[in-house]
DNA sequence: TCTGGGGTCCTAGGACCC
DNA sequence: TCTGGGGTCCTAGGACCC
């Protein structure tokens, strides 16, 4: 049995612990450089602001109607995931964390409380998560993952916040009225491609012949289609999986039209990569590097390239890494272009104790990892960007602005919130 | 004027091996 | 004239998630 824990328009959550006047009006989250809405209070919701709609679309129609707009803070959001999880744990032993804020929770040690049991259990776990974080939460209960994310789709609907989908008949008229869009892992482009072939609901992919599904989707559509049924065929995940890319990119604040900003900029990237690889205790043997001109201005000359190399040992060093990605941007930047983008990928990346040196290759530089350790010890006491690369450069013009940035009242001793008593 | 960032998995096709 | 069968590995691209 699972159930699957999704905190409420999370962002405006947490938002909202710390700034309670932002309570019943329309608040809407933006990503980084302010582009895009990622996420909206219900009354933003109810103003039909869609998800993940550019900003600069709907400013206007927020203005007017009072809403609040705010640039996003990972820093906060980070912290209070974790705060959110460290409860969930305290109650349930078996956590698979899906994302910043979705879980799933593993309750087949919690059987012996029947139906109705586990409905009060996660009742009481919503409320203790409520009442330690401030953060709201909705819990759908049901026999496998897919499921217990059709629940957590009622539960969102229903004023206790929770909902299981564990008897037939209920699980039926669910499914019946859940349209294909809104399964878990159904997008729009696959649900008009199911519509095609007359599945529209739930319900109707349950249903489906197998052989149709697989043409379909392929074997995804297959496990879907049994999870439907009950079957369960995606394990509970309590320890993560070995992260095997990641990547490091930003737009720019104003275009890039010069190889010296550019420069900056992806040693700014390649800097950010490496501290992350050292904070995880990984390392990459592949680097790549990509840039692109504004796809959203058709009237600009249009230009985007990337390249990769391998590394001849895995590292997490910076000034590899930096030296690596500015060789590699540079065989790809050409002049006359005005550039939106850049970013820094990391693939091939291995856990720091199990690296396969090369005989022929230089062993690891071991001044380096000391150099390296110093940095982040620095970065994380005094905040990041306190040291840095000369080469990622001084003025960075070409970072993006987020002017509408809520404090980091978790995780900075200078942005504290303040409480004036009288 | 202004359109995010960071991930995963699967598949088809090509290159290559014996 | 007749031109196999069975593999693996890698990569690019497509699809999805939050």
């Amino acid at each position: 049995m699972f159930a699957l824990v999704d905190c409420n328009c999370f962002y405006v959550s947490c938002e909202r612990v710390f700034d309670p006047s932002l309570e019943g009006k329309p608040v809407v989250v933006l990503s980084n450089n302010d582009g895009c809405i990622v996420a909206r209070s219900p009354e933003a919701k109810a103003l039909g602001i869609p998800m993940g709609a550019p900003y600069h679309k709907y400013k206007h129609q927020l203005q007017n109607a009072g809403a609040i707009a705010l640039s996003s803070n990972y820093e906060l959001y980070g912290d209070m995931s974790h705060r959110v999880y460290g409860v969930l744990l305290s109650s349930v032993p078996e956590v698979e964390i899906y994302s910043i804020d979705e879980c799933f929770l593993d309750l087949s040690g919690f059987m012996h409380l029947g139906t109705d049991g586990l409905m009060d259990f996660c009742m009481r776990l919503r409320q203790k998560v409520l009442k330690y974080t401030g953060i709201p939460t909705g819990i759908g209960i049901a026999k496998n993952k897919v499921l217990s994310k059709a629940a957590n789709h009622v539960a969102k609907q229903s004023v206790s916040g929770v909902a299981e989908l564990i008897t037939d008949e209920l699980c039926d008229r669910v499914l019946n009225n859940l349209a294909v869009e809104d399964i878990w892992g159904i997008n729009k482009r696959l649900g008009l491609r199911l519509r095609s072939h007359g599945i529209a609901t739930a319900a109707q992919l349950r249903d489906a012949n197998e052989s149709l599904v697989k043409q379909i989707m392929g074997i995804v559509g297959v496990r879907l289609m049994y999870e439907l049924r009950g079957v369960s065929c995606l394990p509970l995940e309590a320890i993560a999986p070995p992260q095997k890319n990641m990547v490091c990119s930003r737009s720019f604040g104003q275009p890039v039209t010069t190889m010296a900003q550019m420069h900056e900029a992806i040693a700014y990237h390649a800097a950010r990569a490496a501290a992350k690889l050292r904070h995880r205790e990984l390392r990459a043997s592949v680097l790549g590097v990509f840039l692109t001109t504004n796809r959203f201005q058709p009237n600009d000359l249009q230009y985007s390239n990337s390249i990769s190399v391998s590394l001849p040992t895995a590292t997490n060093s910076s000034q590899v890494l930096i030296r690596y990605a500015k060789l590699c941007i540079t065989s790809i930047f050409r002049e006359g272009f005005s550039y939106k983008k850049c970013g820094v990928s990391l693939n091939d990346l291995s856990s720091v104790d199990a690296v396969q040196l090369d005989l022929l290759s230089p062993a690891v530089d071991c001044h380096d990892e000391k150099l390296m350790a110093v940095i982040d010890l620095l970065n994380r006491r005094y905040g990041s960007g306190t040291m840095r690369f000369a080469s990622e450069g001084i003025k960075q013009e070409w970072k993006m602005k987020t002017d509408m940035r809520s404090p980091r009242y978790t995780t900075r001793w200078d942005e504290l919130l303040v409480v004036k008593a009288n």
